[in-house]
DNA sequence: GTATCTGCAAAACATTTGCAATTCT
DNA sequence: AGAATTGCAAATGTTTTGCAGATAC
């Protein structure tokens, strides 16, 4: 937790409580929760928070550069900690959304033509190992 | 447009007039628009089309594989005809969207691991060329 | 004491749905 | 006639907003 604290004080964010929780939720499960996963997840640990404090902070970390989010077509807004760069894998069958370890040069790209890349998302659809078992 | 009749009937769609131009639309102007893009430009040719039938249209068009959708955080989802897989690249400034003319081996990948992969989506995001001699 | 942060409820917005009317074959 | 397609209006679900109250510095 005091790691946390440390990442946030990094970009001069006041560490509060909410701020605090939503980024070590993302951290530590990363598994791509929705706002409204983080919101059910610690309406248990503080009863009284709400939604807008939750997209809040996750507007907030975004501008800042800690987290960023994912987009699938049909559903939620999925969030992610900005570590190392990597692509990911998402079911069309049954939706799991995974890490996947795929190096390729173009995740490192910084530049193309005359553009600028900050930021590089690359995301494979198809049909996961478990539901091409499940269909056969 | 005849073209456009055949494509539909290779996916055995019929063609009707909103079919017809939807995809037509989107494969001329090749410009990723929204549904609402669609929606305002059809609504001078058939003053009579709902944005219901434009939803259901794509929507059709995205289960034949004739098209992909596009979806950009805090934006609405784009939609894209599926020619040759390619990356794009949006401008976070401005908030164009391009294609953009990159040969990756990703974006030929079939199978990783077990998984198979049936399309991948490259976007880079930054700033473009026009945004940065703007800031300047 | 002032600025920042939070909660609430309402609003805004994109998208979906159900059903009746229309159109096509 | 029968099936497919469409339009409308209401419903849904997500995200944003405005403001008042609480909290931190």
């Amino acid at each position: 937790m005091k790691q946390i604290k440390k990442i946030l004080e990094s970009r001069k964010i006041r560490p509060s409580l909410h701020r605090l929780m939503v980024l070590e939720y993302i951290i530590r499960r990363h598994n791509h929760p929705t706002p409204e996963d983080i919101y059910n997840d610690l309406l248990t640990t503080i009863p009284a928070i709400s939604r807008a404090t939750v997209y809040n902070t996750l507007h907030l970390l975004q501008e800042n550069g800690l987290v960023f989010s994912i987009t699938i077509p049909g559903e939620e807004t999925r969030y992610d900690y900005k570590g190392d760069s990597h692509a990911h894998f998402y079911c069309i069958h049954c939706g799991a959304l995974r890490d996947i370890d795929y190096k390729c040069s173009c995740l490192k790209k910084r530049k193309i033509g005359h553009n600028l890349i900050t930021e590089v998302q690359v995301c494979f659809r198809g049909i996961c190992e478990n539901c091409q078992k499940r269909t056969k």
